[in-house]
RNA sequence: UGCCCGAUGGUGUAACGGUAGCACAAGUGACUCUGAAUCACUUUGUCAUGGUUCAAAUCCAUGUCGGGCAGCCA
């Protein structure tokens, strides 16, 4: 079984943001709705970004229109290609059989062609769709031409103005509402100033260009605010082409302008920001449609952090393997830990698009997990502590194979085949000498039955020398295998097993919260809180079929929990993930005693 | 402090002037060759105070609480 063969199985969702997209579709306000997704290539992207991403291409296919990838790369100092390229690599996995035919991208190399928009010169980019052969990501970077010659018209237009002050100074004179000294500068010495700030004659800090708005407005972001600064750095995509670059500000919206996007989806922190990406088109006067801003809560998880820099901070300090290390909120360290696209989908579908800060329970993730894997996983036999067992009254020697379904949510998935012999493993938390109440599984003088095989009974508990469990002999009722005389004898509880010559050995990470809080984030010390236990390495015992074990393909341990294959695994070497538990209502009633 | 935004069970959301619903979580029971899954049932909610209205979670006012912004970051 494939895993694209499940859908994602939740009706197209309704929030306040889709609402309007669905008004502004009902009156054909646009000729097609067209979204975006701009990460700044500073870090890994996380499952906040897979709220965004989920947001954003599920409009673009929800409503007929197209989504755009876009690297939002104004900021030389802080970017790289490593991360443009996970970037990718996390949204082809995330939108995959689902919104790939969606995704915009552009031809390699390609940037804006001037074009003439009712009757006025123009820039502009289309997207191209349903290929990725020769295309790439739309980059604000290749922007930086259209983007100056948009501030010099600015400035022509007397809406811009070169400033002499240092960054204290400026800061301190927009805290005061006050007017800079260099507001009223003149066009040609504006023009003339901004050309040699292009050709590097000022040092970083020396001078900046600033929109001409309000100087004291009760909105910080409309105190002239700079759009252009000085930055003698390399950019990881134009080189050393530039040593001034625009502000966040100035180039997000003209980038959504030139790629024709129609719903410029952020989250709340820039809600401030809409009058200025507002002013900066309507004072450009520009030909075509312009694009709107629309802001949503980003997610807030329970038992995670999300922020880049705190992210960043586990992977230098090395409290966790990396970026894509399973225990990561990250995209990658999501999909490493075995979690599947569809699963993260539902997720983003199941918590909704609101303006209100939330915290989400992880739980909510969990579940979305487990309900995904339980519909794709198969079921597999293996002892994650074993203790020996032997079944005393059974033929040494003698093999037989039984049928085990694959799973049984999905029939047409069939059947393989498990060997039974004398000797097998048992998983150490299914017996107990001294039992507690309610204690369904084995131990002295009591019945289980193994799965797919017999009923047996504990005989004896043999310990070695040191007072530990060293085997259990046990005699099997022998009509009581599947399809015998006694097989429907009711026992009560079902344990797992695996025979212990036909074993094959594996290596398992169980993967636990990487924080024992809830809300890491609120502490001082954040990395206090980090979970010493998020993280265990043991040697299992699994049943023969797993030694063909496929990363895509996801397992289900019966009784135990779900598990993919780890990029680590190699011939003969078998590394699972553990991704998460089965829910375990025995720890908890056995957890009230 | 100024400006902006928000507030519905424990958590996340729906209800768009007309029966407060869903999911997660929690609990009870049924079933079970996975103490899983599945099924049934249960608990818990409109921030406060006024106002408009036949009728308010929804509209208005005030207050309270929470979040965001005040980088030459995005």
């Amino acid at each position: 079984m494939s895993l694209e063969n499940i859908e994602t199985p939740a009706a197209a969702p309704s929030d306040f943001i889709r609402d309007i997209v669905a008004a502004h579709v009902a009156e054909n306000k646009y000729p097609r709705i067209h979204t975006r997704f701009p990460p700044e290539p500073n870090g890994y992207l996380h499952i906040g970004h897979a709220k965004s991403i989920c947001l954003n291409f599920g409009i673009a296919r929800e409503f007929g229109g197209v989504c755009n990838l876009r690297m939002d790369d104004t900021n030389p100092t802080k970017e790289d290609v490593e991360y443009v390229e996970s970037i990718q690599e996390d949204v082809n996995w995330l939108i995959s059989a689902w919104a790939d035919d969606k995704l915009g991208l552009k031809p390699h190399g390609k940037t804006p062609e001037a074009v003439t928009s009712n009757g006025q010169p123009d820039f502009y980019l289309p997207a191209v769709t349903g290929a990725t052969a020769g295309l790439e990501p739309f980059y604000a970077s290749d922007y930086f031409d259209q983007i100056y010659a948009y501030a010099v018209a600015l400035i022509k237009k007397g809406k811009a103005f070169v400033c002499d002050l240092t960054p204290d100074e400026t800061d301190e004179y927009r805290r005061q509402g006050k007017a800079s000294p260099f507001r009223d500068r003149s066009v040609e010495e504006n023009l003339d100033l901004f050309t040699r700030m292009k050709n590097g004659e000022f040092p970083d800090g020396a001078r900046s260009l600033r929109a001409k708005i309000v100087v004291d407005a009760p909105n910080i972001w409309l105190r002239d605010p700079l759009i252009y600064r000085i930055r003698h750095a390399a950019h990881h995509h134009t080189g050393d082409k530039w040593c001034i670059y625009p502000m966040y500000d100035f180039a997000h919206c003209l980038s959504d302008y030139i790629e024709g996007i129609t719903h410029s989806i952020c989250t709340l922190e820039f809600e401030v920001h809409r009058p200025l990406y507002d002013w900066i088109l309507e004072s450009l006067g520009l030909p075509r449609p312009l694009p709107h801003q629309y802001e949503f809560a980003r997610l807030s998880l329970t038992y995670t952090v999300m922020s880049k820099r705190k992210l960043l901070q586990l992977v230098n300090e090395n409290s966790v393997t990396g970026w894509d290390d399973p225990r990561m909120p990250t995209i990658s360290g999501i999909r490493r830990r075995g979690v599947p696209a569809t699963a993260l989908r539902a997720f983003a579908y199941n918590i909704g698009i609101t303006k209100y800060n939330g915290l989400t329970d992880v739980a909510v993730l969990e579940h979305a997990i487990r309900e995904d894997l339980n519909k794709r996983a198969f079921r597999r036999l293996a002892v994650l502590r074993p203790i020996k067992v032997v079944i005393t009254n059974y033929p040494e020697g003698q093999v037989e194979e039984l049928n085990a379904v694959n799973n049984p949510e999905q029939p047409e998935t069939g059947t393989r085949k498990l060997p039974f012999s004398r000797e097998l493993f048992i998983e150490r938390d299914d017996f107990a000498e001294v039992p507690p109440p309610k204690f369904f599984r084995l131990k002295p003088g009591g019945e289980v039955r193994l799965k797919y095989a017999y009923i047996i009974k504990c005989e004896e508990v043999v310990k070695d020398a040191a007072g530990n469990i060293a085997e259990l002999r046990c005699t099997a009722d022998l009509d009581s295998k599947t399809g015998g005389a006694t097989a429907g004898r009711k026992v009560k509880g079902t344990i797992h097993w695996v025979s212990a010559p036909h074993a094959v050995d594996a290596e398992v990470r169980l993967y636990d919260r990487l924080f024992t809080v809830a809300e890491p984030d609120t502490g001082a010390d954040f990395k206090a809180t980090l979970n010493p236990h998020s993280l265990e390495v043991i040697h299992v015992k699994c049943e023969p079929s797993l030694k063909d074990a496929s990363p895509a393909e996801r397992y289900q341990f019966e009784r135990l929990a779900y598990f993919a294959l780890d990029k680590d695994s190699a011939p003969g070497k078998l590394v699972f993930n553990r991704t998460i538990t089965l829910k375990d209502n025995w720890a908890k009633e056995a957890h009230k005693s």
